[in-house]
DNA sequence: CTGCTTGACTTGACTCATTCCAGATAGTGC
DNA sequence: GCACTATCTGGAATGAGTCAAGTCAAGCAG
């Protein structure tokens, strides 16, 4: 939550550099965020992250965001109709739950074994190399608000 | 083709009627289009509606889609990083082949039977009322072109 | 420790899909 | 045929994200 450098800082500059990447402040603020808070917008990343560190530019937001998730460090889940998020939790297969209210995402292991869905019946010569599987739904607090009352782009998000 | 009304056109001002709405012409020209190139973004099915009724406001198009969409007589489909496409196959829940080149959208049946993702294993207190499918890759002529090469638009939509 | 090289960040303009607004037009029920 | 109002037109605006040019600093060689 400081400023201070954490374990899991060292362990993020070993990933960035095993990526051949520099370590940055605003890299491993993005990175420590998103530790703490998983299916953040790049909007509620750059408030979260210049809490932290002053000052960064959006650019710098999107550009460590698209590098890391072009390194596989990160995951990119993109809602229909909602801003894209981010996560850490990569290389496992898992789907989400998307809040058709408030945009609110969480995980969800696949129900059916292993990749149920990863061979369609018919795949009109594509190749198919990923299935993606969301989940539609109302979050609890949605479900309770009766209408989605928070519909603010993402202050639970930011405290979630 | 020609502008002339077709069996399928009365099919259409039945729909609409029933869902309480008005027929006119941008409507059952967009409904038509979308008959024979399912999968069309706003875009697509703009320039064709446009080169059967002359000229039809891009406001129109939206609103026709937005408001069939709502009436349920079509689905609305959003790749993430690509624009909305829609299609009149409603009713069933098939998925979706997108290539991650072109955008190239077609239909693929789920494999499991019936609906095999429906109940995630862990549902976070969502109430889940979908589960939508998305197959990423690549279509055959982005896979024989090596590189995605036709990557304007959707000049290729409009005659798919 | 110092200076250099190049990857990373800043600023600001821009694109693209989509939506909002106000006023004109044209389906439908009577 | 007439009135009512849903629907369409045209233009401006929004929000997410990208592009481009220039400045800054991480990390390596000396």
């Amino acid at each position: 939550m400081t400023g201070a450098p954490t374990v899991a800082d060292a362990e993020v500059s070993r990933s960035l550099r095993a990526a051949g990447l520099r370590v940055t402040a605003p890299r491993l603020a993005i990175m420590a965020w998103l530790a703490e808070h998983p299916h953040s917008t790049a909007d509620a990343i750059g408030v979260g992250v210049r809490e932290r560190l002053g000052s960064v530019s959006t650019q710098a937001i999107y550009d460590v965001l698209g590098v890391c998730t072009a390194a596989g460090m990160l995951r990119r889940i993109e809602p229909a109709g909602h801003p894209a998020r981010f996560e850490r939790r990569v290389g496992d297969n898992h789907h989400h739950l998307v809040c058709r209210g408030c945009g609110h995402t969480d995980d969800a292991d696949c129900a059916v074994g292993t990749r149920p869905c990863l061979t369609p019946s018919d795949h009109h010569g594509f190749a198919v190399d990923e299935a993606e599987v969301v989940f539609w739904g109302l979050c609890p607090s949605c479900l309770t608000a009766g209408e989605p009352a928070h519909r603010t782009t993402n202050h639970e998000e930011a405290r979630q």
